[in-house]
RNA sequence: GGGCCGUUAGCUCAGUGGUAGAGCAUCGGACUUUUAAUCCGUUGGUCGAUGGUUCGAGUCCAUCACGGCCCA
């Protein structure tokens, strides 16, 4: 028997208690019975009679509506030979009201051993109680799941973070805002394929490799894993780019996915190891037209999910309903700093002076597209609250992205901020195979000078574009701070069900 | 990686170098319309871990672990 089998070492005094009501229960029979089928639910209850006037005791008891309930008992008032108690199911609350007279004497002795925590199965007639309380009349009640441990305090809830994200068992269980958080998440993503699906768009759903020989579509270091069978090393994606640009060579014109990528990164309030990102291409179409599906597919998603478009993030209000402003990099470098001249934004040496006066920490090898990268985030990015395109990202950064036609320095490339925070980034895609292999070759280049995030060279990617890439609109939405924005959470690990934490002591 | 803060009963938290505390929960009792029910009584501790200072450490010091916030 190994260490992982052995009991929790954390029982105590409440836990034994109820060991030993399981115990009893054992011997009386099934302890865990699964013959239990409720016909309804406390939110579909509470919203059909959410009317006090016309739905009063007497109309109810006149309805005689009967319900099978279950769902985890939250609260627990025994006043002799009455009691109440709180149910609580994936959808909402709901009172039982129970008496000794219309349970039957046994059946209350045994709910009075029922412990707060327990999931139970009731049935009865609806009733208002005399303080308008919409009840379930209990006249028959089964505890389907003993619950072992307790559950924290009624009143005060879950309040150390830690064991929140730990057990988020249990912290859905008593924290109202995290089922909020996490039903919300689950609206926005359903709401988005269905949007993206629906007409016009007509996008379709595919799923492409979590496992990649070689990493790419994005600058970040990945996480290494083997396949022992083959005996070689694999890479958890980055992101899932190259599969999905390889389709619509296939002809699949309008693909999206939604799924996890992984990046062997730092954890923050803003980065997790693994995050969902929603990429989709467009064939016939341009980041101009990206930019559009952004801008509407954010504001209807907010205005299906919340009902409004005006948010709230950080205390600051944020409106998605108006259009979202259009801004070229180089312009928004020089209005947030006016002692750049025009002509220094096409001045490697220039920029980086500006850089180091500005205490922006640079490396010898970046080059003027690099620099003003790094002057847009030290100078603008703060600044971005409202909904803001920034355009025209440069040609070094931008490695999948189309060259302008007019302008080879910089391509036809975007990325949203809102709250000051990336949310999507889009381009119209690189087609040309001889640019894009070249491209390969600067970041094959700069990996081996020292750049560990540098891309690879996928050969078969450019053998795929050598087939034709029809001109193509990509978009990558980071789903987790689009929800966290939509939700006004401060933290990354507030909208992920199960957030990484280094293993416990 | 750096700075600051935190870790005490199941939960939420007090605790100023000198006997380990409160509220809720638990357990026992009363109570047939409660909403954090109420009332009476009761139990519950490896003070994150290790080492040090001290007559004496939850408290001071060091190291470590885990977490939070900020910065890179």
């Amino acid at each position: 028997m190994t260490d992982e089998t052995q009991q929790p070492p954390d029982e105590n005094k409440l836990i034994a208690e109820r060991r030993e009501k399981l115990k009893a229960l054992r011997a009386g029979g099934v302890a865990f019975p699964n013959d239990f089928v409720p016909d309804a639910f406390a939110g579909d209850l509470q919203a059909e009679f959410a009317d006090k006037e016309r739905w009063g005791a007497e109309a109810l008891e006149a309805l005689g509506r009967r319900v099978r309930v279950a769902g985890r008992m939250l609260a627990k008032r025994q006043m002799g030979k009455a009691s109440f108690a709180q149910l609580q199911d994936v959808t909402d609350r709901i009172q039982l009201f129970l008496q000794q007279a219309a349970l039957g004497e046994a059946a209350y002795d045994a709910f009075k051993g029922y412990d707060i925590g327990d999931i139970v199965g009731a049935e009865g007639v609806l009733t208002r109680t005399k303080t308008g309380e919409l009840s379930v009349k209990v006249d028959a009640l089964r505890l389907l799941t003993k619950a072992l441990r307790p559950l924290p305090d009624k009143w005060h809830g879950l309040a150390d973070v830690e064991q929140r994200y730990r057990q988020r068992y249990v912290d859905l269980v008593v924290t109202e805002d995290a089922r909020r958080v996490f039903k919300l998440r689950s609206r926005v993503i359903g709401f988005i394929r269905q949007w993206l699906e629906a007409a016009p768009r007509r996008f379709m759903e595919v799923e492409t490799p979590m496992m990649h020989a070689i990493p790419g579509g994005a600058t970040a270091r990945p996480f290494v894993t083997h396949h022992n069978a083959l005996d070689i090393d694999l890479y958890l994606r980055v992101a899932p780019e190259l599969y999905l640009k390889r389709l619509v060579v296939g002809g699949f014109d309008r693909v999206y996915e939604i799924n996890r990528n992984f990046r062997n990164e730092g954890v923050s309030t803003r980065h997790n190891p693994e995050f969902t990102m929603l990429e989709l291409y467009q064939a016939y179409a341009t980041y101009n037209e990206i930019m559009d599906i952004t801008e509407g597919m954010i504001r209807e998603t907010a205005q299906a999910a919340l009902g409004r478009t005006a948010l709230t993030w950080e205390g600051r209000d944020i409106d998605v309903g108006a259009p979202f402003k259009r801004w070229p990099m180089e312009q928004a470098v020089r209005e947030m700093n006016p002692e750049i001249g025009e002509h220094e934004l096409r001045d490697r040496d220039a920029l980086a002076r500006h850089c180091a006066r500005l205490g922006i920490h640079v490396k010898p090898g970046y080059g003027r597209g690099k620099l003003l990268t790094e002057l847009f985030e030290a100078t603008v990015e703060a600044s971005l609250i409202q909904p803001t395109f920034i355009t025209q990202y440069p040609t070094e950064v931008s490695p999948l992205a189309r060259a302008n036609d007019a302008d080879p320095g910089i391509t036809d490339r975007f990325e949203l901020f809102i709250g000051a925070k990336e949310i999507a980034n889009g381009f119209s895609e690189l087609n040309d195979p001889e640019d894009q292999a070249a491209r390969f070759l600067a970041q094959v280049a700069a990996k081996d000078s020292g750049d560990d995030e540098a891309m690879h060279f996928d050969h078969d990617y450019i053998r795929a574009l050598e087939y034709g890439l029809p001109p193509t609109g990509g978009l990558g939405v980071g789903i987790d701070r689009l929800v966290m924005l939509l939700a006004d959470v401060p933290s990354i690990r507030d909208v992920l069900l199960f957030p990484y934490m280094r293993p416990e002591a």
